[in-house]
DNA sequence: TTGTACGCGTTATCAC
DNA sequence: GTGATAACGCGTACAA
């Protein structure tokens, strides 16, 4: 690959003079300057940006960690992300944990090693102390997306007001007993148990079933089947949507006049199943944009940039699973 | 970031000298390794991957040029890529092309800037002369994934064979009707007439549903259901194989019995569906190793490199949705 | 075993 | 307007 010197040598000029009129620095004569960029041109020149980088420059790059990125959700962020990043000038290095800390940990040693300018990051626990020791002395600014954690930037959808407008959306389409499929404790469950609660109804009356056991989608589905009222039923995400669906049709259950279904991302599929199955949507590109804006910010003008803490709200897609 | 010579500083040695800790040369005294070790460590030293490379020295970055990452299909594509390359040694700069040929070129000048020792590419059109021209000096290894593009290292599926599978399991099912939905003229349509052609069926009683034409699902869908026959059919990719699912639902046509449906690409939903969608599976991990395994092949030993023009098979998941 | 000197491609600071 | 020159972090001769 061809370098300044080398350009320099060919059109019989010094080398600074050629870092000049690659840059644009009008101080140089115009004979130069086209000799110069049609040398540059020909040989098809591209600046180093590692040796750019040497002198302190940044490098323009952004690393990305995600949890999993054949999940279609972190897909479609990261792609987001991408889009955001490259309008700004940055490229991406990407990386995933699949879910095991340590390679968080590994994540960041490499990030470190290629000197990139900021990092956005999915981690896989919002609770791990690696991610909440905020007086960490990082090497560059950090963006935490999807998941809140106190003291650092973050973007994320409040998943606890989602379980909420889920519990509304459910009440209002009329049915009279509930469940929630998902990991107990989560936030959305206690969004929606919260909003039942605001609404007359005991969380004694609404069933949690744990998608972490093996066979959760049949007990449920056969749990429905039993029962005389409608249940309203929110899932985690949408691939517990559609198992559930499936064990639904397999005891009976017709959806949506006997159970109600509300999923969780939106995934693409959602719209083509029949019936079409109801969700709620995270705002991704908005968290990926908002993601790349204040790590941009912090990058190129720290002393301007403030802490984020974002929280953003899903809406509900309504199709035909939740009547 | 700590660098070498303000570690020799402060532990009183020469920056080679603590090069050759950091590298592990044997030729160094004890103490002073120790000594150097442990101000490595206390602040997190990490060697800088760019100043490295500025030597002629790799910079173990590989470039992933994909057409849309969001695509679930290319989204597992990029993990595997990502999974083989991190084991290899290598890190992920990750463009999306959103099927722009422009972007394409952006994605190289960029890539060439950062000086990766190699790329893989899914690109957007296998006949642009961008990636058919193999003469073309490029500054880097390049393996063409997911398409075959003569002349170049590529791995791919070959979609006519896959084609021909899917005729197969079709008519091994009973049905004696057929359709594709697809883009005319693509492979996976070739090879199914063919197979249908050496089963004695001719071409003419296939029908094929143009994708790009709103409304393709409906037309099909209707057909189908005027007609005696049992139909089988073979759509290019799963979500276009839900979309038609939906419309044949609405038209009252059951599913296996009076038409057949089989999808590609195995998407995860597809055996949540009711009924489970059959679909035929590529062999992405084996893709995505083979194509990192030849790239880094020819990066590192690239007189021992041999031209790759693998073709693979994918295989048919019977689910269903064909009976 | 260790240190000195140099070069990689670039930008920046000087003189001229 | 232009060309020396130093500097960035590192590896590698070579010298001691």
């Amino acid at each position: 690959m061809i370098t300044m010197s080398e350009i320099a040598r060919l059109t019989n000029v010094s080398q600074p003079t050629v870092s000049r009129v690659l840059n644009g620095n009008p101080s140089v004569n115009p004979e130069v300057r086209e000799r110069v960029l049609a040398c540059a041109r020909e040989h098809h020149y591209q600046p180093n940006a590692l040796a750019k980088s040497l002198q302190g420059q940044p490098t323009h790059l952004l690393g990305v960690l995600l949890t999993d990125i054949s999940n279609g959700f972190f897909a479609e962020l990261a792609k987001e992300i991408e889009m955001s990043a490259k309008q700004a000038g940055y490229s991406i290095l990407l990386w995933n944990s699949n879910y095991e800390p340590e390679r968080e940990r590994e994540c960041f040693d490499v990030l470190r090693r290629y000197r990139v300018d900021g990092v956005i990051a999915v981690p896989c626990r919002a609770d791990d102390e690696f991610w909440t020791r905020g007086t960490d002395a990082l090497d560059f600014p950090l963006v935490i997306a999807t998941l809140r954690v106190p003291g650092r930037d973050c973007v994320y959808v409040d998943h606890a007001m989602a379980g909420s407008q889920a519990a509304r959306c459910l009440i209002s389409r009329g049915y009279d007993a509930f469940a929630f499929a998902g990991t107990p404790g989560e936030d959305k469950q206690r969004g929606f148990l919260a909003e039942l609660s605001r609404n007359g109804i005991a969380p004694e009356r609404c069933f949690t079933a744990d998608v972490s056991r093996d066979g959760w989608a049949d007990v449920l589905a056969g749990r429905t089947a039993s029962r005389e009222e409608r249940t309203g039923i929110f899932t985690s995400n949408d691939l517990q949507a559609l198992e559930l669906l499936n064990r639904l049709h397999a005891h009976g259950v017709t959806v949506p006049q006997r159970a109600g279904v509300l999923g969780f991302d939106d995934i693409p599929v959602s719209r083509y199943l029949t019936p079409n199955l109801s969700s709620m949507r995270q705002p991704l590109r908005e968290m990926a944009a908002h993601a790349v804006g204040q790590l941009v910010c912090r990058i190129e003008t720290p002393d301007r940039a403030v802490p984020l803490d974002l929280p953003l709200y899903a809406s509900v897609i309504a199709r035909e699973s939740t009547g």
